[in-house]
DNA sequence: AGCATATAATTGTATATACAATTACTTATC
DNA sequence: GATAAGTAATTGTATATACAATTATATGCT
């Protein structure tokens, strides 16, 4: 005989909501990285940008959204406060007056290869936090956002 | 033979940071339920301390921070506009001055169950991304964070 | 060529978030 | 009972985030 469990909408929630757990994991994993690298000046929400750009060598705004699936206004405002400290500039299109790209700058550069230290650090923490599961369920459901768009 | 890799810092970052990967979910995940109650006015972000705030009947603070592992001042702030929306009421705690707990309004309860078809559906769309295993590992991780504080 | 439409990016506005500093009160200690 | 230490919560400041509106430019159509 199957129990009959008898919860309220508020119960129901809290206990199953993915959203209210996601946000509450965001939270503490951001934290985690966060500390590792606040005597750096670099905060977890940069690095995702640092590192895209990186990559890409030259990136559009667009693409950057694209890839970590970002507003364009919040990657605007984020960039804008990178090139701020530094680490990234600014480079025109020629072809379309409306388009420029991003690249980092030689101290872009340097602050990422002197990051890794404290990144691994906190990425340690992070995947014991998580188990080996739930890092190989979140690259699955990421890469899945991924294909999707 | 053991296949060399040989990962640039950013390549690295990029494939295997923890914190990028689950702030860019965490953003789809809330697009999904902040789509799906927008009709009714409420974020996820008010949607996580409403439900704690009702299953608790009556909540200082600081137990939402430690339930949410959110900041006080988060919490604060975030009450205070659900207050100015008539969705909780501040009770003064009559034993300590500077102590206050928080509970539902007739309004927050209605908008409870008012926003349960809207949160199920959204729901369904998160479980679907995440996959049972993702679910799981997420619920491992948050009860994991909870026993050790 | 000229106008309508589409596109790239920013700016306006509001919420969410956290750390640091502050305020207001309570408890412990002498 | 006065003062020091501790605690509850807010307020100051900065960043992150997204939706809507705007600006500036490009493209397509006639």
């Amino acid at each position: 005989m199957k129990k009959e469990t008898h919860c309220t909408t508020p119960d129901l929630i809290a206990q199953d909501c993915i959203a209210v757990r996601m946000r509450l994991l965001n939270r503490v994993v951001t934290r985690i990285y966060d500390d590792a690298m606040r005597p750096l000046g670099i905060k977890t929400s940069q690095l995702n940008i640092l590192v895209v750009t990186a990559r890409l060598g030259l990136a559009r705004p667009a693409e950057i959204c694209d890839r970590l699936k970002m507003d364009i206004s919040t990657v605007s405002r984020n960039v804008d406060r990178m090139r701020a400290r530094g680490w990234i500039e600014v480079v025109d299109d020629e072809r379309d007056a409306r388009a420029h790209q991003f690249r980092l700058s030689a101290q872009g550069r340097q602050l990422l290869e002197k990051l890794k230290p404290a990144w691994e650090k906190a990425q340690t923490k992070a995947k014991k936090l998580l188990g080996q599961s739930g890092v190989t369920a979140l690259v699955r459901a990421t890469e899945k956002v991924r294909e999707r768009a």
